[in-house]
RNA sequence: CGGGGUGUGGCGCAGUACGGUAGCGCACCGCGUUUGGGACGCGGGGGUCGGCGGUUCAAGUCCGCCCGCCCCGACCA
C-alpha cells in the first residue's frame, strides 16, 4: 500500500481525552476513531492489526477441534427469558422493540444462542463433543468505558462454546482452552497469566481469567511470588493470623467523640486498628421463597485493619447483588452510622468475617452517638447469622498456599474461560440420549477474548515514546519503505517503485511511504505506525546501489546492497518470528 | 448512579475575571523555494463558541436548564 493512497491521517497531538499510551497512539497513528464514548471506529491500518489477531485465533482454535461459525448480533429476547438472564442483567444489556413491539436484545455474549442451536440439533452422544466459535460484535452497556479500547461498549469477541456428554470431556476442553489462549497471547506478543477468577452471573464451576499485567489495568489481582499461586482480589483466598488469646475483659463503654471512622476511632484511643471491628452495611439482592428476590438489609462486620470483599460477601449470601446501604437505610433499621455496633442489634443479619470470633476484646460501636464499646467479644457479646471469609487480601498478606507474602498488581482482563456445567442446557433444555438411552443435560463451556481489547494490551506493551512497536505476528505490514527526494531524484523513485513491487512479489507486506514529504514527516509517521521494518530509499542510498535498513525496535541503521534486500528482509522477518515463537510455550495447568 | 473536570475550525489551545460582534499553533488548499528526523515565503478556505431558554442596545463571556466527553468510585460474561 502506498501512503500517498492510504485512508489514514495521522496527529501530532492526540485529543486531550486520550490518557493511556496505547489510546493516544492507535488516535495519533490513525487506527482508531472515536463515535461516541466506548464506541469505536476501526480504520484500514487497525483492521489489518485485527484481522492478524483474528486469524492467530482461527489457528489456535482449529487446533484444538474448533469450528468457525457466525451468530446473530439481534437476539429475541425470549431465550434471555428462558435463562433469566433478561430480568438480572441491568441497564448493561442493549434492549430495543422490534416493528411488531417483540422484545429485543443486542447480544452481549451467545450462550443463549447456542443453547438453542443446540437443543434443536443435538440429540445424541454420538454428536458430542463439539467446539465451536465465532468473531462478533457485541454490545454491553458498560456504565463507564474507560482508556481507549481498553473498556469500550461496542466491541468485537472471539467466543467458543465447548459442547460434552459428560464432566472429563469439559475438562478436557477446559483444559485445550486454557493452553490455546496462553498461544494466542504470547503469539501477539504479550505476556499474561492465568488467575481464578469469579464465575460471577455466568455462574459454572470454574473460570480463570488471562490477565495482562499493567498499572493501567483495573483489575486488582493477588500474587505470590513465591509458589505462584494467583486470583483475582475479588476472590484471592489468603492466610489470616490470628492475634494471640486473650481474657475476655467486660465489655465497657466509652466515649469517642467524633470518632466514626476506624482511623479517627483507633487514633482517639490509642488501640491499633487490629484491635477494632468495623460495620459495613450493604443491601442485598436475595432469592425469596415466592421465587423473586426481595432487598435485605445486611450489616457485615470486619477487624478494623482489613477490608470487606463485596464479591466474597456476595457469594456468601447467594446475592444476585449487593450495594452499599444508605444513610437512611441504616438509620431504619436503628443503627448508628459511624457509632454501628452488632451488640444488641435486632432483626437484622449479622455476617461476621470469619478472623473476627479469634479476635478478642475488640472496639466496637455503641450503636449511639459518640459512644463506643470496648472489649466486645464474639460469643459472648454477640452471635451472628453467619461467619465467612469475606474480608479482602491485601498487599503482604500470607498466601494460603505457602505463607508467603502475597503482592498485589493491576491487570487488564484479556481473555476468559468458563466451565459453565449445566446452568444454560438446564435452563433451555439442551439434552441428549447417552449410550443407555438415558437423556442427559449438555455440558457447556464459554471462553472468550476481546480483540479490540487485546490490541490496546500490545499497543500497551510495545511502544516507546515515539510511537507504536507492532510484533511481526500482528503488524499491519510487516516492512515499510520511505522514499527520501523521490520527487527530485528519479532514480530514487524508481529504486523505490521497484523495491516496493519485488518485495510485495515476494509474498512481503510492504507500506510504501511514497509522498512528496520532508524527510523528518516521514520518520515521525514511519515511528508512529509502528511498522518493524524500515527500508529508507535516498539519493545517498542509490548512490551506493543500496538501501538503509533499520528495525522499529532497534536503534542501529545499516546499509544493505539492493541485490541482498529481499533475503535480509526475509532473514530478519523470520528472526522476529522466531522470537515470538520462542515465547509460545507450554504452561502448567494451574486448577 | 455518586464525586471531580471539561466543551471555542480536523487536533492542541488562548479569549470568559471586567459583555462590545472570535484569535494563535499545527493540519488543509494554491504558487514558489526546500529535501536524512515534524522546512520556509506569499496567498487562501474553514467556527450556529455543545444545545435550549433568559438578562441586555449588545452574550463565547452573565443567569437557568439540558446534553456530550474525560477522570475517580460504584458496576462489570
Amino acid at each position: 500500500m502506498r501512503v500517498s493512497q492510504l485512508f489514514n491521517v495521522t496527529l501530532r497531538e492526540a485529543p486531550a481525552e486520550a490518557e493511556v499510551a496505547s489510546h493516544q497512539l492507535l488516535v495519533r497513528a490513525g487506527f482508531i476513531r472515536q463515535l461516541a464514548a466506548g464506541i469505536f471506529s476501526y480504520m484500514p491500518l487497525a483492521r489489518r492489526t485485527l484481522t492478524k489477531i483474528e486469524n492467530i485465533m482461527r489457528e489456535e482454535m482449529n487446533a484444538i477441534g474448533g469450528q468457525e461459525m457466525t451468530m446473530p448480533v439481534v437476539h429475541p429476547a425470549d431465550i434471555w427469558k428462558e435463562t433469566q438472564r433478561w430480568y438480572q442483567i441491568g441497564s448493561e444489556m442493549g434492549r430495543f422493540k422490534d416493528k411488531n413491539n417483540r422484545d429485543m436484545v443486542l447480544a452481549m455474549t451467545h450462550e443463549e444462542v447456542v443453547a438453542d442451536i443446540v437443543r434443536k440439533d443435538i440429540r445424541s452422544y454420538r454428536q458430542l463433543p463439539r467446539l465451536i466459535y465465532h468473531i462478533q460484535t457485541k454490545w454491553r452497556d458498560d456504565p463507564r468505558p474507560r482508556a481507549g479500547l481498553i473498556r469500550v461498549r461496542e466491541f468485537t469477541m472471539k467466543d467458543s462454546y465447548s459442547l460434552d456428554a459428560d464432566w472429563e470431556g469439559l475438562d478436557k476442553q477446559y483444559r485445550a482452552h486454557y493452553q490455546a489462549y496462553f498461544n494466542i497471547f504470547h503469539r501477539c506478543g504479550i505476556p499474561v497469566i492465568a488467575v481464578k477468577s469469579d464465575v460471577g452471573m455466568m455462574g459454572g464451576q470454574m473460570a480463570h481469567e488471562y490477565m495482562y499485567l499493567t498499572p493501567i489495568g483495573e483489575d486488582t489481582l493477588v500474587l505470590c511470588d513465591n509458589c505462584g499461586y494467583s486470583a483475582n482480589r475479588q476472590i484471592a483466598f489468603f492466610q489470616k493470623t490470628p492475634p494471640a488469646p486473650e481474657e475476655p475483659l467486660p465489655a465497657e463503654k466509652v466515649y469517642t467523640p467524633n470518632a466514626k471512622t476506624i482511623e479517627a476511632l483507633a487514633n482517639y484511643l490509642q488501640v491499633p486498628k487490629q484491635k477494632t471491628a468495623k460495620a459495613v452495611f450493604m443491601v442485598a439482592t436475595l432469592p425469596a421463597e415466592d421465587g423473586g428476590y426481595k432487598d435485605t438489609f445486611i450489616f457485615a462486620i470486619v477487624r478494623g485493619d482489613m477490608e470487606l470483599n463485596e464479591t466474597k460477601l456476595a457469594n456468601t449470601l447467594k446475592a444476585k447483588d449487593l450495594r452499599p446501604a444508605t444513610e437512611e437505610e441504616i438509620l431504619a433499621t436503628g443503627a448508628v452510622p459511624g457509632y454501628a455496633s452488632p451488640v444488641g442489634l435486632k432483626d437484622v443479619p449479622v455476617i461476621v468475617d470469619d478472623l473476627i470470633p479469634q479476635s478478642p476484646n475488640l472496639v466496637a460501636g455503641a450503636n449511639e452517638e459518640g459512644y463506643h464499646l470496648k472489649n466486645v467479644n464474639y460469643g459472648r457479646d454477640y452471635q451472628a447469622n453467619i461467619v465467612a471469609d469475606i474480608t479482602a487480601a491485601q498487599d503482604g498478606d500470607a498466601c494460603i498456599r505457602c505463607g508467603a507474602p502475597l503482592r498485589t498488581a493491576r491487570g487488564v482482563e484479556v481473555g476468559n474461560i468458563f466451565k459453565l456445567g449445566t446452568r444454560y442446557s438446564d435452563a433451555m433444555g439442551c439434552t441428549f440420549l447417552d449410550k443407555d438411552g438415558v437423556e442427559k443435560p449438555i455440558i457447556m463451556g464459554s471462553y472468550g477474548i476481546g480483540s479490540g481489547r487485546l490490541m490496546a494490551c500490545i499497543a500497551e506493551e510495545h511502544h516507546d515514546e515515539k510511537g507504536l512497536i507492532w510484533p511481526i505476528t500482528v503488524a499491519p505490514y510487516q516492512v515499510e519503505i520511505v522514499s527520501l527526494g523521490g520527487q527530485q531524484s528519479e532514480k530514487v523513485q524508481q529504486v523505490a517503485g521497484h523495491l516496493y513491487q519485488d518485495l510485495q512479489n515476494q509474498g512481503i507486506e510492504v507500506l510504501y511511504d511514497d509522498r512528496d514529504e520532508s524527510p523528518g514527516v516521514k520518520f515521525m509517521d514511519a515511528d508512529l505506525i509502528g511498522i518493524p521494518i524500515r527500508l529508507t530509499v535516498s539519493e545517498r542510498t542509490v548512490q551506493q546501489d543500496s538501501v538503509e535498513f533499520k528495525r522499529r525496535d532497534q536503534e542501529e541503521k545499516r546499509l544493505i546492497s539492493l541485490s541482498e534486500v529481499y533475503a535480509t528482509v526475509k532473514e530478519e522477518i523470520d528472526r522476529l518470528h522466531q522470537a515470538i515463537q520462542a515465547k509460545v510455550v507450554e504452561v502448567p495447568f494451574e486448577g
